[in-house]
DNA sequence: CTGAAAGCGCTTACAG
DNA sequence: CTGAAAGCGCTTACAG
């Protein structure tokens, strides 16, 4: 087995004729900043395939993208060929006329920590990598939290080297999705932008109906004094599943059976519990803005002595991997990540089409587990 | 504000004169299966800056790469005039020449759904996003699970659209490794490849260090029945952590002692916490070689009546987000995936520049909590 | 339906 | 230290 650490250069590539059916391995080729030349490799062109179907140089370009107006005999001469010489596109010489690269950026603009540990996001992530790679694009992932960052970004992004943006978590203000918007960057959002930019496209799970969703699911086990736990009421997880509740529970709830959690955390959830259970010691239920509060909400529920659902039913929101591993395990709100991002980057396609492009709000869905 | 889903192809740009200095809002360039054509954006060359500059096309690209030989008065008109003109390079045109691309693939070959709810994997995705762009590289998300998807892509990566590959998560007789490092693509996997193929380059965490560090720590609390519950031993973890285990307490400690859970889930730590409750009523402390695993384990313990830590004291591993929410909080081993993301990024740095580079094992840190 | 030719924007020996 | 020129591998009007 060879070193891969070890030059290629050594070879006899000067008396070696090149059969570009066999190509050299591939080698890096060295940077300007002084690395010494090696062998490249030289991957058989279009003019070797067009040469050995016999036709030029232009035909195959024209299977390649599927142009129209081109024989049949001739399309099979060139897709024998090609299969015969192992031609591959070379996508930056493509990229370099066409002025489409097949990238697109999935920005997180957002301090990355948290993120990061969210469930969510490995999901939203994993589900647009998949759509793209459908489409024959690939997912360029970008961190854009703190200036120099996202300068960075901009920089890339809007000099052309993808073909558009995905963006995630943004939050209000984020100069991010402005100036995107102002380049004329296709740009499609995940959840509906804080800012009122209304040219910005966005694919979100449905919030506020899962909200909804989860206190009819309470009422209808027969609990009558729920409470909530919001999340942060400047983001849109946090307004609009409160929203939800407020949508079944009337707009006059008492202001005591609502504590909003100052963060996402376990720690935060917990503290906004046990404010709840001073203010409203008599309430049956309550429902968390997330499964990771949920948590925090379950051991102070704990050591409070009361049993959950039993006295207390809990209901979470995100059906995270956390809400197995909680005793009880937890009923909550599935958001089908899967769907937001084939969503996504289905509208982003649309706009790369130069077609105009919708939004879409995507349905929940309620899991029953142990707690409610 | 444009909407950017409308062409901009209705412009006056027929009787407008092309300004380099003050380019049009780019738009995406028509895909050839049929959208109509728009104006595209034509952002300023190296032609434009050299011409600003009084100097040749020849001697801008020299500052732009840092070559030597260019003086210093060259050098700050060139540096000027790209300031003046918003120059910035196009890629593709330079990749074309170069054979760099400036881009990494992150491939995960791996049945996606359960790493990607792994916390580790997205910090090890951050660390190696950031530190790719520390050095003005770029990372490709690439899913290779599935025969489709495995082809698609080592056909992406061989075909160079990628400078070299980071390995993540590939299991025993993985084909991906084996004919990524026969295409001679520069490749650096996360963990030791179990293939016994030397010429790959790795970045591991300390594993089997980590598990010793934990074992020797319950020792110290006074501990003396000390059982384990393995991860699958066909991975590194499941192994690795073992022999640390068996490192502290001698090759002899007897099998009652060990149980191997089936997978990583809490599920799983479950069902191996009740075996060792049976096979080992009498133990002690257990080390838990996941924080998931232990979630399970946990659960388990306290429903036999244990008290955790004063009956049995549990150690985890990975410092996973999930051990500040359980109940008590877990002490565990901290992997310091920022740091072996960063080094595989190093490392595979140092073969792309033509360099030998050497293998990395990375220490842990114990992280003591409430439950030992 | 197809060739020949121009051109995308850069880098890099080659000569000064 | 610097220009002029060739060339990277493709796509795309333009003429047939």
């Amino acid at each position: 087995m060879p070193d891969p650490t070890r030059s290629a250069g050594t070879g006899p590539s000067g008396d070696t004729p090149v059969v570009p059916a066999a190509p050299a391995a591939p080698v890096p080729h060295p940077k300007s900043r002084g690395a010494a030349r090696r062998a490249m490799r030289r991957g058989p062109t279009i003019d070797d395939v067009a040469q050995r179907a016999g036709v030029s140089r232009g035909t195959v370009s024209r299977v390649l993208n599927g142009a129209p107006y081109v024989s049949a005999a001739s399309r099979e001469a060139v897709l024998s060929a090609m299969s015969e010489t192992g031609y591959v596109t070379n996508q930056s010489a493509r990229s370099l006329v066409t002025r489409r690269t097949n990238a697109v950026a999935f920005i997180v603009s957002e301090p990355q920590d948290r993120l990061f540990e969210d469930p969510n996001f490995s999901a939203l992530l994993r589900s647009c990598t998949q759509e793209l790679a459908t489409r024959d694009a690939h997912l360029v992932l970008m961190l854009a939290a703190g200036d120099e960052n996202r300068d960075r970004v901009l920089r890339f992004v809007t000099a052309g080297h993808v073909d558009g943006a995905l963006l995630v978590s943004t939050h209000q203000g984020d100069p991010v999705t402005h100036r995107l918007s102002q380049a004329r960057v296709p740009v499609v959002s995940c959840g509906r932008p804080l800012d009122v930019d209304r040219s910005i496209r966005y694919v979100a799970a449905d919030d506020r109906g899962g909200a909804h969703q989860m206190v009819e699911h309470l009422r209808a086990q027969g609990r009558t004094r729920i409470a909530t736990i919001t999340g942060p009421l400047d983001t849109p997880g946090g307004s609009e599943r409160l929203a939800g509740y407020r949508d079944v529970l009337g707009p006059h709830i008492p202001e005591r059976m609502i504590a909003s959690a100052t963060d996402w955390s376990h720690a935060a959830g917990a503290v906004a519990m046990a404010h709840l259970l001073e203010t409203s010691p008599d309430l049956d239920a309550v429902f968390v803005a997330s499964d990771l509060l949920a948590t925090g909400a379950l051991s102070v529920l704990r050591q409070s002595g009361r049993d959950v659902p039993e006295d207390v039913a809990v209901g979470g929101f995100d059906d995270s991997p956390i809400a197995v591993t909680t005793d009880p395990t937890l009923t909550t709100i599935r958001q089908p990540l899967d769907l937001v991002g084939q969503h996504m980057v289905r509208v982003l396609f649309t706009l790369l089409d130069g077609k105009p492009a919708v939004n879409i709000v995507i349905p929940t869905e309620l899991v029953h587990r142990n707690s409610t």
